[in-house]
DNA sequence: TTGAATATTCCAATATATGGAATATTATTA
DNA sequence: TAATAATATTCCATATATTGGAATATTCAA
């Protein structure tokens, strides 16, 4: 499914329907609900008016009315005549509820504004989710620019430091299939430099810190950590993000146990303890 | 039929809608997905097994199930052996897309960081929602200290400076509605207070401009603009907090300046021209 | 290991969702 | 303004998707 990712939007018209998002298997014996969750998706991905939903759907307009129209009572859906319908209320309040209620994000505040605040930089908190890193929280820096991600946003695993932190534990053929993920067709890149890669992933792995070195952004770097949870499983990964003026080679490897650190402390709230699941093999 | 729920039960009788679009009958036909979404709002009550969830949906244990798994396969929900069901990273993502597809998050988003800036002060952006304020934006100052209101937060109208400023409009029946909800019993505040309250209301209603003057927090204070659209209702509000130390009565009134011109400017954004909807009568 | 609590699958019965066609509501012209 | 197009909404008989009881499997607590 094409990501409706702000940075980016490739189209604002709806297009012809690609692939059928057919999630059919499980979840028999709950069409309709299927149904109303592919309106509720469909309508994130862009399609605003009723036509284009039911053609996206494979269902009549009838049905899909009925469907928009419950969301739409339930807030979870708006409709503007004219405008067509949009994302509703209701999700914007179980969204907040849901940030709120991971434990990962209640243990993680106060490490994340503390650390902000030593490094007077921006700092981030993210998790993988359906290969691709999520951000959850940011607490902004202090100085005088702003790193402009955005809670929310997504980006690649293999071209952020979080993401990196995020697949540390996994195995080298895995790593291969994250690296390049995304990119598109006509930049792919060179054997060599994926050999490169892998090769910086074994010491980030063997260091348990993770580099953006300018993967995404040529000015950009940060610091990364993995944060584990009570089976030693990396569940998210903490980040210090500056321009590269400020992450000179020795500022990192500083940052390095700061950021270890912290990413410990909060992994050791959510029931870690230290050894557990850290590299060993 | 679910009896459970409070917000159903219409039924025969000729609806007289006064004021509220009652969205009477919608959701038949979609018995399925409706419980779906009780199934998701249960558990973002805080409900967590299927037990539970059965009883509170008044539906068999066996239907409960499905509707769950359905949702979990989905992502709108996780299940973990033992902790039971909690909301899913769909709802982050929906809630965060939601935020940005706000025409007024992008229209606010620079403006609140300018106002943040000159401040130093924390500027909030909140709407009114089901009758209570919802705040869906925040800048945090440059003080020594944070107010700790979150985003996602939901605080009384009648007691914050932006749920005042979003009522402004309203009549005076409005506003009666408004005060003292919330409030236990025992706390019912004293007719005098009211009358008060409201002879306030009046004199923001003038300015098109609200404070809060400790109602909630002794020592915390606010100045609060509404936020119009095209059709110059308002839709949102921004507010500057900070402690009493810093909000002694001059600084307020130099402040309502500032935020009333970030709010027309605003509102400017989405279509609104100066005049359109501003007090009148 | 046992027993208790909880989750999951099976199946026939029917209440529930379905889509075609008719209608109502808005937008866009003339 | 009226007439047209475009879109949303309601109606209803039909059959299909959903239901819940009971049986089974899984996990948790001693």
């Amino acid at each position: 499914m094409p990501a409706g990712v702000p940075t980016d939007s490739v189209e604002a018209t709806k297009p012809a329907p690609r692939g059928r998002p057919r999630t059919v298997g499980a979840g028999e014996g709950a069409q309709t609900l299927m149904r109303g969750l592919d309106v509720l998706e469909a309508i994130a991905d862009g399609t605003t008016d009723l036509a284009a939903l039911a053609a996206r759907l494979g269902t009549t307009r009838t049905t899909t009315h009925r469907l928009a129209a419950a969301l739409v009572a339930r807030r979870y859906l708006n409709f503007a005549s004219g405008d067509g319908y949009s994302l509703g209320p209701k999700l914007l309040e179980l969204g907040f509820q849901t940030r709120h209620s991971m434990p990962l994000h209640q243990a993680a505040r106060a490490h994340l504004a503390r650390l902000a605040e030593r490094t007077l930089d921006t700092v981030q908190l993210g998790i993988l989710d359906e290969g691709v890193v999520f951000y959850i929280d940011k607490v902004p820096g202090q100085r005088r620019f702003e790193i402009r991600s955005n809670m929310g946003d997504r980006h690649h695993v293999w071209a952020t430091g979080l993401g990196k932190a995020l697949v540390l534990d996994m195995t080298e053929d895995q790593w291969n299939g994250f690296f390049g993920k995304g990119r598109p067709d006509d930049a792919r890149p060179s054997e060599a430099a994926r050999q490169e890669w892998l090769a910086q992933m074994r010491t980030y792995a063997r260091n348990g810190v993770a580099f953006d070195l300018g993967e995404t952004e040529a000015e950009l770097r940060c610091v990364a950590a993995p944060i584990r949870d009570a089976s030693g499983a990396i569940v998210a990964a903490v980040s210090v993000s500056s321009i590269t003026q400020y992450m000179q080679p020795e500022r990192m490897t500083d940052l390095s146990h700061d950021v270890r650190e912290t990413a410990a402390a909060i992994s050791a709230a959510l029931g870690w303890r230290k050894g557990v699941g850290t590299a060993s093999a």
